[in-house]
DNA sequence: TTATTAAAAGACCTAATGGTCTTTTTGTAT
DNA sequence: ATACAAAAAGACCATTAGGTCTTTTAATAA
């Protein structure tokens, strides 16, 4: 759906902030592996991230990556965004240029609910809440179904 | 949304098929013309388009692209999946791989909807209904709203 | 105050996508 | 029968995405 690089952007930073939520900072190597990416393109991407704004580094001896509390929490529209550019969302859904009438999309009228679904969803879901959820998920597992 | 050859394959195919409807053959001058592609990239898209099975040829004098009418019509989730592969459609919206337990995805819930609702459409839709839509609204043109 | 640790910077490489062009084959109209 | 028109084939080139590696800078613990 995403190209790499946002999706290693997507899951080290929820993996980065769920580790800060324990009191951790991890570096490079350990989101690395978490997120089973390679090393320099994991270190690549998040210095990249860092140099957004969206994240924070603390170089040297217990050093690692963390985010800055003060901050606005991230949605997923603003990351995806600033890695793909958001021709992801406001173009045709279908790739089809102009719907005009001498050359009009005969998708776009289908594809109009779903684009605000996953604007919504990427408007609404960020980083953080993310990473809230898997937190929560971890401490108490989803109730199982009566069988 | 979709890759460069996924799009203009779309757009070449409805194009064709809309020109089939009255009597026409294009050929690759004019198809690529009509959707702002590459005359080259065009003629080397229609033709993986015909080895595959999508679509006819006809060489020589009179000669152009045309669907075969006993074949039956062609869904937008084939062509794309032929060109791009399924993982579209397949994988977990948002890239994060493992929704297991140790590794959960928070966003699978919340994008599910969204998946199912784009299955629909791409199953749907075909080349040829696509065509057709635009052919009646060509013929007559959608009516405007009371103001 | 120095050794060590970890991120930052940036050069470089590889594969895939997107695109171009020449030559060959095939069909059709005349 | 032949000229012409058009697709088929396939080599080739350019750009971007994805990935690797070495060197430098900065922080901290000892």
């Amino acid at each position: 759906m995403f190209n790499k690089e946002t999706e290693y952007a997507l899951r080290g930073l929820v993996y980065i902030k769920l580790q800060n939520i324990q009191e951790k900072r991890p570096g490079t190597t350990e989101v690395a592996k978490e997120i089973e990416a390679p090393y320099f393109y994991t270190a690549k991407i998040l210095q990249r991230l860092v140099r957004a704004g969206f994240l924070e580094s603390m170089k040297g001896k217990g050093g690692g990556f963390y985010f800055d509390q003060d901050k606005p929490d991230l949605t997923l529209g603003r990351l995806i965004s600033s890695i793909e550019g958001d021709s992801s969302f406001t173009g045709c859904g279908f790739g089809l240029k102009q719907c005009s009438a001498s050359n009009p999309c005969p998708v776009h009228e289908k594809y109009a609910p779903i684009r605000e679904a996953i604007n919504k969803l990427v408007s609404e879901e960020t980083v953080q809440s993310l990473a809230t959820k898997v937190y929560k998920d971890k401490l108490q597992p989803v109730k199982k179904k009566k069988r």
